[in-house]
DNA sequence: CAAAACCATGGAGTTAAGTCAATGGTTTTG
DNA sequence: CAAAACCATTGACTTAACTCCATGGTTTTG
């Protein structure tokens, strides 16, 4: 699909689709109209955009997630401790986890606060 | 304490420190020299910075978390529909906290292929 | 077929959350 | 008491992740 779908349909402008294909995010090749260079994006790129969220969702940099993902398809690179990596990513996010359902309880007890009308003395 | 211990005890430069003042997420007072201009903070800004980590890591903006702050203690004000705010907050924290937990599995699922040895043919 | 809608490229601008450096004063310490 | 360590203030700088703009070409549509 061309990009202007592609933005429909993940809900990314066009200029944050070019950038994450800059930053090799997500890839794309020539469209079939030989007349044009417009590029052609494949169907699963939407699931891919999906997972890219969710990652940022868990506070990964785009530069982290380049790093995740030469992780997953090249298992085999000799000067990175892909195994040390990958554990100090679930660590980190694991701890965000927790931080945010902190958080979380104290949105919930804060309205539960505004909600309860104030005690007549 | 002055901004020198407090610094060290919460793992945040003076620098940081002295932002988030200037920004009103923490506060401190005149300390008791005259002589100088030194501030004193309270040892309870150790637990509000703590409340803020966890907020950032909930994703929430310091604008936000001031927002939020005054609702917690003024819940009385006119021209702001507090509840309908924290109701939205929840709602990002909430989706924030499904896709870190979805991206953390992937994580997962990636140290494990990492760690099994690759299967002979 | 012309206007509207779409596409690519390049580069400048924006925002949030810090971080750094310079200056000059104050305390602590060996 | 002098050097080292601390403090305040100001303003410029940095980084990440977009976002906007200008230009110029291509498709779609009424």
């Amino acid at each position: 699909m061309r990009i202007g779908e592609l933005s429909k349909r993940s809900g990314l402008s066009r200029d944050t689709l070019r950038f994450y294909e800059k930053q090799g995010l997500i890839q794309s090749h020539a469209g079939a109209a030989a007349t044009n260079n417009y590029r052609d994006y494949p169907e699963d790129t939407l699931i891919q955009l999906e997972q890219i969220a969710d990652a940022q969702a868990a506070g990964m940099s785009i530069a982290d997630l380049i790093l995740f993902l030469s992780q997953l398809e090249a298992a085999d690179c000799e000067d990175f401790d892909g195994e040390a990596f990958l554990q100090a990513r679930i660590d980190e996010v694991a701890d965000r986890v927790k931080r945010s359902e902190r958080f979380l309880d104290s949105l919930r007890r804060a309205k539960l606060v505004l909600a309860t009308p104030p005690t007549e003395p």
